[in-house]
DNA sequence: CGTCATCTTGAAACGGCTCAATGCTCGTGG
DNA sequence: CCACGAGCATTGAGCCGTTTCAAGATGACG
């Protein structure tokens, strides 16, 4: 996105100083529990989400390598939402202290920070409107759209194909939809020739009308960084 | 919250320098349409929401006083919603250049920052939450909760009545619901004893058994602002 | 006093859900 | 190498919450 600085690249390198291996289907974080501690996803993929108390789940937000996670514990003393991983996963754990030494000394990088956050929240804006406004297929659309690209910015080779690690149930849960609903949505989508399956691969048949149906939005155009302060 | 040293207090008053008054229905900034300014809410209510192409809106955030308007300006060239005035309204526009010094020279206002950004991430998970898997009555009565919440904090002597601006059909477009169905809740509401009508003020009838029905959080308690940076 | 937006109510249609049964896949232990 | 089990995907039938369409009623305002 923007080049930083040694002195720059040497604070983020303190918020990579460890690293830790997990399994999938790893809790991170459980929702309302104390927690403190913030991470970098460092290599694979996991999701945050909410339980209600008739026992349904909502999804919130998948998480990619480079995704912060756990920002909330900078202002939660117990944390509003679980954090799970979808696959195996590499994180570096680091202390809440250290994010704010980053921030302080590093204006620049308070700055991106900033824009990382603000992005994560049009994207939950755009998921709102989807869930308010827009029908069961075009919100399963908009997510394979979406975790297309995502998984694109992080492996380049990646085309119209690619691995959803979800169930049907995540996609659902994710979407506000049932499972069942999920699969019936989706052969709708094979049987109309916007998608094709084969086990968990996906492969996107055409992207125009599938992004126009879903009423899609990439977010990484658009983006104006002009405004960001002097390294230092 | 917190309280600011004199050095912060002036950093802030730089960005309130200036005010100008806007009618109700006056809007702020169109969705698409580039910009660059940053407001902050000084008197009044607003509201922001995404058009989608059928026509339909959805509605994203309601502002209060205090609340920073367009902070999205910083990442985007173009609005990615329309921020409209919901009554007679006093701004203060600033440049964001501005904030950015702010941020730069006053590293816990860079914090508090953070801390306010987080705070609406999450009421944005809350909604998302109660449009994914929540029904129509739940969905409205944790507006009401919310909403009256807001208004109490800008103003304390405000109780169990309260004066809710919106109209239904603004209603069903922060709920994902139609104005029909919006009307035939509110009265089941009335009918349940939960909810007292009268032209557009609410009474509160029961709000120990609303935030249940409602799956009503309050995000203001459980903060945790002890790891803010010194005051500079 | 008329106009326009908003609220209200009914009837019918529809999208998505629930319940239930069956099939598939893959990892595990024998 | 096979049998088993568990989770996941698939499909059908009927139901229910919400929408759509339509028609008044109410109220604010020029």
């Amino acid at each position: 996105m923007i080049d930083l600085t040694a002195s720059e690249r040497a604070a983020v390198a303190r918020l990579e100083d460890r690293s830790r291996e997990l399994r999938r289907d790893t809790i991170l974080i459980r929702e309302d529990d104390p927690h403190g501690e913030l991470f970098v996803l460092q290599r694979g993929m996991a999701m945050t989400y909410v339980l209600l108390d008739d026992g349904s789940r909502q999804i919130l937000r998948f998480l990619f390598p480079g995704d912060l996670i756990a920002v909330s514990a900078l202002v939660y003393r117990n944390s509003p939402e679980t954090i799970v991983t979808l696959t195996d996963c590499t994180v570096s754990p680091f202390d809440r202290s250290l994010l704010v030494d980053v921030v302080t000394d590093h204006p620049r990088l308070a700055a991106l920070l900033m824009v990382v956050t603000q992005m994560a929240k049009v994207a939950l804006t755009d998921r709102l409107a989807a869930l308010g406004r827009t029908s069961a297929k075009a919100r399963i659309g908009a997510l394979l759209l979406d975790i297309r690209n995502r998984l694109r910015r992080a492996d380049k080779s990646i085309g119209e194909t690619f691995a959803l690690v979800l169930t049907q149930e995540e996609i659902g849960d994710a979407t506000g939809l049932t499972s069942v609903h999920v699969n019936r949505m989706l052969r709708q989508l094979e049987e109309e020739g916007l998608l094709q399956r084969d086990g968990g691969r996906m492969t996107l048949l055409n992207e125009p009308m599938l992004t126009r149906i879903a009423n899609y939005v990439d977010r990484w155009s658009g983006l104006d960084l002009s405004w960001l302060p002097p390294a230092r």
